[in-house]
DNA sequence: ATGTTTGTACAGTTTCTACTTTACAAACTT
DNA sequence: AAGTTTGTAAAGTAGAAACTGTACAAACAT
């Protein structure tokens, strides 16, 4: 079962392996869009193509890395659920695997690391505005309201965009997203081509 | 017109100073989402509110920084489109505003970053999958043909999901996703609530 | 209990990134 | 022409991030 454990035909398999480098390198090399480092990225990649769960141990012995890197990466990759642990019965060491849906990964990046942006912007935002409209009223010099009401524009632009944000990366948790742009692209039957409303499957 | 140069009541404006900082302050610390570093959100927010152009000699009063600094932090926020070079009849100085339009800003960062990688992905996988079929050919081993499948089935599904994102992004340079997500949240005035398709304007 | 395995906290090292200072080329002025 | 002004390249520095080795606590085995 275990392909790393076995020995098969070695020219076929270096092949395979060399393959195999190409995708994990490439995913590597652009994993720093979810804020995390070249070498999680491999660790990642790794973990991709390698079908079974998998132990710290090895994943330092996969990349030559220490254990503890694996630990702290390991976590890094499980906080923004790019993997996930899993139990096996009569295993002791903790075991991972890479979570396979990766629109979900794509959501959650979303939903955490976007959605807790938007959020402190907006409370910052209100909060400055509730000031501005305070600072409005103690005021009488015209040139002075003149750029506090410009600032108070700003702030209404700014909320309506983070609104904006916020029904996009919900559209994102509750998948509708998939009404808008259907996981399987359109074939071009015969109709129209965008905006389509087909069900999409949800896992 | 330049709130700078001249002297309101100052304890009004140090007043909306403090407020402007809160907002520069949270816009800072989120902006790494963007992939630009903390003092560069700072000029970015300190440009936000300076109504007027700017050059790199005001920007560097204002931030007390090198103007190396203000230079090459300028050059990275005019990579991503986050502030547009702007010219002024008289003036010497190169001059740089922010964009004010947020939905470009952050649709114009996935038509970069994440476009890039998306094709760059896509292109690497395809050939993996190319040299995949090639390698199942030419191998008889059944426990191997086996693992190669597998691996060609992972590149099928990452195939796509990469698709999806491709469309996904195309619906933002399109401005499309305004028909899905609008700008103006719907104020239920009384019908259903997702998916309409009133029209937005683009700029 | 004693010993072993496993994961991680902590301290130290290296490598990288965000700066600054200096120096200079290109564009303008006189 | 020589002298300024303006933006950036280049080199050096400080601090942050990524990684390693050691040490240890918790869980399990005997």
């Amino acid at each position: 079962m275990n392909q790393n454990s076995k020995r098969y035909d070695g020219d076929t398999w270096s092949k395979l392996e060399e393959i195999r480098e190409i995708v994990i390198h490439s995913i590597a090399s652009n994993i720093d869009l979810y804020g995390v480092p070249h070498s999680i990225g491999r660790l990642y990649g790794t973990m991709y193509f390698h079908n079974e769960p998998m132990t710290l141990d090895e994943m330092r012995d996969a990349l030559g890395m220490s254990k503890t890197s694996m630990s702290t990466g390991v976590r890094s990759l499980l906080d923004i659920k790019m993997v996930n642990k899993t139990y096996q019965k009569g295993v002791r060491k903790d075991l991972y695997r890479v979570e396979e849906d990766w629109y979900n990964s794509f959501f959650y990046l979303f939903s955490s690391k976007w959605g807790r942006a938007v959020r402190q912007n907006e409370r910052q935002i209100r909060k400055a505005k509730e000031m501005l409209e305070e600072l409005l009223e103690e005021t009488s010099d015209p040139s002075l309201t003149e750029i506090i009401e410009r600032d108070l524009g700003k702030m209404e632009h700014a909320l309506e965009y983070y609104d904006w944000l916020k029904r996009l990366i919900k559209s994102f948790e509750t998948e509708e997203i998939f009404r808008f742009i259907p996981k399987q692209s359109p074939k071009q039957p015969s109709g129209h081509s965008h905006a389509s409303s087909q069900e999409s499957e949800a896992n």
